[in-house]
RNA sequence: CCGGGGGUCGCAUAGCGGCAAUUGCAAGAGGCUGUAAACCUCUCGGGCCUCGCCCUCCGUAGGUUCGAGUCCUACCCCCCGGACCA
């Protein structure tokens, strides 16, 4: 496998391949980065989907640095816009979990680098702020507008000033560290657009590569998950499939719809036993969708679906596409795959459970908890 | 600061002197299906020696009333518009 197919072999999308087997075939070294917003608790898709991503970047010999983006998070009301809350649960919580599920997709801990938003800031001085704004001044309002992603909420709903302050942050970011590689689930392509498009315009902190040129920076998408909780729409009567996805994921941010990294066998059987489930269509169904994203998305893989001899006894697939013409014909039923995929899953986050057992970290994951309810 | 609109059970909505308070969504319990969904029934402020009674409620604080989300007064907060172009 070349260097450029086993670096984005989890991706969703990447803006450009061209782009970025330009900079993996030349430059010496290379900053990826990704941001998080310390948000409530962490679930299988920044816990399991970007994860997947960070490690075959850093396969192929790229440095990895996660943002704990305490300003953002402060920027979007999450806990309470409590900012000393928000750092302190980055440092801990956050970090942790990150830690945890690096371990559990076979990864190195170690190689992850870990920056506190403020403090990445502070250190800049008047740097990170003047590239905010030279940012904004190569941006239209009508853009920033439209590349606020808002996460769950209507749209029409009135937004602080603020909030739109934020996307000349996320593009900031990415060059006030130096980073190559801009990193995010789909949601944030809009913002990671804005940074490709004002890179050529910038001054004070512009990228470059190894001879001196200024260049764009890569972005690169890993896939979201689609929630597990039924859509408000039929799929049957939705003209607009677009509209039906957008819905589909956004879901995730409902309570029940998704599936913590930290969540006991229990939880997750009971989960993905609720989980919308329409038999024979494996477009708008997150069992399918997780199948194939969170089990059978390597080439050796094989996922075992144990059943009753009455329904066909145990199967095993090692391709998606195999068990997708399985489940359209009916021979594989949802009950029977979801209770294959609740197995997997529990198998897979074992050791984020086990690395939370420890006394420190079971007492970091109370807190939030509790925060998580309080909330 | 001025003008207008508004703050009701998680969200959204009724209500305009008799209300524990309408409706939709969400949520929960159950029924039907070898899953979920859809569909049907019930619950959805709290408490109880249980279906009737008690408590607490409609931004906050007072007031008028036998009785107030509902009227009056003051205050707080939110939204929309205006403000300058001498």
């Amino acid at each position: 496998m070349d260097k450029l197919t086993q670096a984005t072999q989890h991706a969703e999308e990447v803006i450009t391949k061209e782009d970025l087997q330009a900079l993996l075939e030349k430059n010496s070294t290379l900053n990826h980065y990704i941001g998080f917003e310390i948000s409530g608790k962490i679930h299988l898709g920044t816990g399991l989907m970007c994860m997947k991503v960070i490690k075959d970047l850093n396969a192929v010999g790229v440095k990895t640095h996660i943002l704990l983006a305490d300003w953002h998070t402060w920027i979007n009301d999450k806990l309470g816009g409590d900012r000393e809350m928000i750092k302190k649960v980055a440092g801990g919580y956050f970090k942790e979990g990150m830690i945890a599920c690096y371990k559990a997709i076979g990864g190195d801990p170690s190689e992850l680098h870990f920056v506190l938003g403020s403090e990445l800031y502070e250190s800049m001085s008047n740097d990170y702020w003047a590239t905010v704004i030279e940012i904004s001044k190569n941006t239209s309002l009508a853009r920033m507008q439209r590349s606020i992603s808002i996460l769950g909420r209507s749209e029409q709903d009135s937004v602080d000033f603020a909030k739109l302050i934020y996307p000349a942050m996320q593009a900031a970011d990415i060059f006030i560290q130096n980073i190559h590689i801009a990193h995010a689930g789909t949601d944030q392509r809009k913002a990671h657009v804005v940074a490709r498009d004002v890179a050529h315009h910038l001054t004070i902190h512009p990228l470059k590569n190894d001879i001196g040129e200024i260049i764009k920076p890569v972005a690169i998408h890993h896939h979201l998950l689609l929630g597990l909780a039924k859509p408000s729409k039929s799929p049957q009567n939705v003209e607009d499939k677009r509209e039906l996805w957008t819905e589909l994921k956004m879901s995730k941010s409902k309570p029940n719809s998704a599936v913590f990294i930290t969540d006991s066998a229990d939880v997750i059987k009971e989960k993905i036993q609720k989980a919308y489930c329409p038999p024979q269509d494996v477009e708008f169904n997150p069992i399918i969708d997780w199948v194939k994203h969170l089990v059978l998305d390597t080439d050796n893989k094989q996922f075992t679906i144990i059943r009753d001899e009455k329904y066909g006894g145990t199967i095993s697939y090692s391709s998606i596409e195999d068990l997708n013409r399985d489940y359209m014909s009916g021979a594989l039923y949802p009950t029977d795959l979801k209770n294959a995929l609740a197995d997997e899953l529990i198998e897979i986050l074992r050791p984020v459970r086990e690395h939370f057992a420890d006394t420190d970290r079971h007492q970091l994951l109370s807190e939030m908890d509790q925060l998580t309810v309080t909330r």
